[in-house]
DNA sequence: TGTCCATCCCTTGCGCTTCTAGGCATCTTC
DNA sequence: GAAGATGCCTAGAAGCGCAAGGGATGGACA
């Protein structure tokens, strides 16, 4: 059933994590709250997606991880963008970019089924 | 030059077939130089993503087959679009809008958006 | 005639990512 | 001290795209 839930494409949340990061070191659980508020409620990370992702970019040397407290009094593992990060994150929304002037091309081009 | 090779995010081709298909009747073959032709060589779709999920589509009802003759004479198999396909295509192409804007709020390509 | 290339179809197995479904620990509130 | 929110984590299953195989046909060309 079409529900506002959206299965991410594959790679697209590396993508929204990177640019989640790159304003401020952020801890995971605020991550997705932040991109679930952010798309108004489109993209929704569930934590068995989110921390896999998280650990994958770290293992990569795109994100690096410091604990400190957060607001609340909780110790959380804050994310910060590496440089590698920041150079991944352009790279990535290019193609992004890319790969989106790409499909409305095809879906836009042909008006045979233009409603 | 590079041709910009873009693995397609996991759910996007089913999209796009969709989408070729709609306009007339095509064979598997024709639809990925379809495909990247019109994506301007972003989109390829190599044939060992091409044809299982051409399958994929059919079995679920999307698309149907038919066996007919190409212009250059060999037999091949035209697929068209069921009227349960057509809806999910429309399905999927609203998802996709839905996507783009919501990963366009993250990433705030949208002029003045940033911030 | 025989060979090569382009066209056209297909399957298997791998790797990758996402999601479901759990568990664990801390802090606040009642 | 129980409950709920916060915050982190893992294991397993499922799905999809891709590389790398293979086969069959028709036309071009020597």
């Amino acid at each position: 059933m079409a529900a506002a839930k959206s299965d991410l494409p594959q790679g697209t949340l590396d993508l929204l994590i990177l640019k989640a990061v790159a304003v401020e070191p952020v801890h995971g659980y605020a991550i997705a709250q932040r991109l679930e508020q952010v798309s108004r409620g489109v993209v929704q990370v569930p934590e068995g997606s989110l921390y896999p992702a998280l650990h994958r970019l770290e293992n990569r040397g795109f994100l690096a991880a410091d604990w400190k407290k957060t607001e609340t009094g909780r110790e959380a593992k804050f994310y910060r963008l590496t440089r590698k990060g920041r150079k991944q994150l352009e790279t990535e929304a290019a193609s992004w970019q890319r790969l989106i002037e790409a499909v409305g091309l095809i879906l836009g081009v042909a008006d045979g089924g233009a409603q």
